[in-house]
DNA sequence: GAGAACTGAGAAAACGCTTTCTCGCATGGC
DNA sequence: GCCATGCGAGAAAGCGTTTTCTCAGTTCTC
């Protein structure tokens, strides 16, 4: 019959009784110090196993300083992007034995310091993905919440390795790919407005108008969801524009509905372009063309950052840029007048 | 200048000396309790304040007892229907100050128990999802976990909570859908083998048959994702079937995509449906018939349900069970060769 | 004006563990 | 046979909180 220490679970204590030692030689055995003597080590371990003893992991975080826990902050957990991250994260770290905790601004982000510092104080270290966040405030919170690494985001503040998706290059690539096609008249359908990865996109389509001229590029507002691209339809038509480049692959999907209930083809009438290569973009009718971003392996790497600094190690690649690959699929074709040559 | 303890963090020790009153004020202030002067109330909240002091959690929960932490096991988070629970927990949760933690077992069962225990044992609270554990593995593990609210699985133990979508209806009415259109040969792309909620389905179709002897049900082994639905292109040709019932979206999208690539038309050549109805399935190609089960809104029940366990409130709806609603879109229509009267 | 009742804050215990410190005991050397 | 050495395990001190216990100082009552 199990005993029971007053709280009502198993505690150190209680086995220390059943083994007739004491709780510190029972603390040495669970944690394999091998300053005890074989025959106590094996009868401790026999009075855990009857008792099914399992260490309390809190008391052991108070006594360890450490929770053997990360923390991520996502601004939508909706979003395909962030669940690819957390995934990646999830996965690498467990493979270290760590867990993670989520805390989900659901794009409140007035919310977003106050949540990241709450997870960092719970955690050992915290991915933060913040992306309407403004500058200022990121500076100021950064220093609190070391060790931690930032998704699309960059600080002055040393020792923050941060992971970016180059965005800019990657509308170029797509962009540049649309004018391959024949493409003269390209509108971007933007993302929320005040976002990081946004900005990023719109210095990448400054620096490709300057390198194209004769290309004309509408900008057009949005968002980062379905039905942002799907009620676009008509400011997309309105422009004119034979070659789309959506913010994502969602606002991508929005729209290719959008323009299929209006009876126009894709990519016969109109190129549409997304960005992200979620799971679900090569599944859309037509294929999404889109810039793939391999963006699991970016929720892992960001794990491998955040172990080295709560290992303290020395980190010689202090975060890392991530090049989009053009994947062209079905939904961009030729332009239905073309003014050069044509591929296919 | 902000003076710190030993351990490089400011606590609660040090508000307290700067304040000039002991510890355990600077706790009832923080905590606020009313026992405490005022005057000396306010200088305490200004030490505070100046050395940005925040209560240290892991010495609040081993001295409370409590976390304000739940867990979640899910068996892959690439899954949008476990995406969407864990969304719909995280806001819930969320709401009463609770965060979550994630144990993903990446589909490896064996793990599950002990993913679920060492969950628990951090958190104050459990849902879990484990479809494909045993029913024995389950009950052993269950009592230990309490308070538990589980996910598409039952037990016999008292005091847990179960929240179950209705699958056998569910692939009921989306049979009875497909018979209406004048489909008399259906074929079922069954999930993973060992799955909870397949075995529901499995059943559903069981008495669906068994109240529609002229109808045709062929049974097609299958999976859970994508892939398994575009490898079974063959399979179901060669079934003869004109109505599919795919386990899931995913294996629906995965075989619209197969079908289209065989220059197959959906609805025209085959009917095809879905389960689940994740975010996308009304985005495809045609847009999805499916079976639509408010899955965010389950999260958030569970958490509900939990926090009723965890606060050992009288629990009136000990679980409950989910009515999927038939959603109709554009993956069905009539039988090539109706039989029957048709709509439309 | 003295004892009772009350108020409010400090001391100390508790939460469950790890780890340093300490010390008894056995061994080895001379 | 005695002291130095070392090994192994218990005692105790943290880790950072909350909360009970205790008690000094004040107010109230008769």
């Amino acid at each position: 019959m199990a005993r029971k220490s007053a709280s009502g679970r198993i505690g150190i204590a209680d086995v220390a009784v059943k083994a007739g030692v004491s709780h510190a030689t029972v603390s040495r055995v669970m944690n394999g110090n091998f300053t005890v003597d074989p025959d106590i080590a094996a009868r401790v371990r026999a009075a855990a196993a009857e008792l099914k003893y399992q260490p309390n992991p809190v008391g052991r975080s108070l006594a360890l300083g450490k929770t053997d826990t990360i923390g991520i902050v996502v601004p939508d957990l909706a979003n395909p992007t962030f669940q690819a991250i957390l995934r990646g994260l999830s996965r690498a770290a467990a493979q270290d034995g760590y867990r993670v905790l989520i805390a989900d601004s659901f794009e409140v982000s007035s919310e977003e310091s106050i949540l990241a510092a709450e997870a960092r104080r719970r955690c050992d270290g915290l991915v933060l993905c913040a992306p309407r966040m403004t500058d200022a405030e990121l500076e100021e919170i950064v220093p609190s919440l070391h060790p931690l690494v930032l998704i699309n985001r960059t600080t002055a503040a040393p020792g923050v390795p941060s992971l970016v998706v180059d965005y800019g290059q990657g509308v170029q690539d797509i962009a540049g790919h649309l004018v391959d096609l024949g493409h003269t008249r390209l509108a971007f359908l933007a993302g929320p407005p005040h976002s990081a990865s946004n900005d990023m996109r719109l210095k990448g389509l400054e620096a490709f108008k300057a390198a194209h001229p004769d290309v004309d590029v509408t900008m057009l507002e949005g968002g980062s969801d379905f039905d942002t691209g799907h009620e676009a339809v008509d400011a997309v038509l309105a422009s004119g524009a034979t070659g789309i480049l959506a913010f994502n692959d969602l606002v991508a999907m929005g729209l290719m509905s959008g323009l299929h209930e209006r009876g126009l083809d894709v990519p016969g009438d109109i190129s549409v372009t997304g960005f992200d290569d979620i799971p679900f973009a090569r599944y859309t009718t037509p294929a999404l063309t889109t810039g793939a971003v391999p963006i699991t392996e970016l929720g892992e790497q960001a794990w491998h950052q955040l172990r080295a600094l709560i290992r303290k190690e020395e980190n010689d690649a202090p975060g890392s840029r991530y090049q989009p690959r053009l994947e062209v699929r079905a939904s961009t074709g030729p332009a239905k007048a073309p003014r050069s040559t044509v591929h296919g």
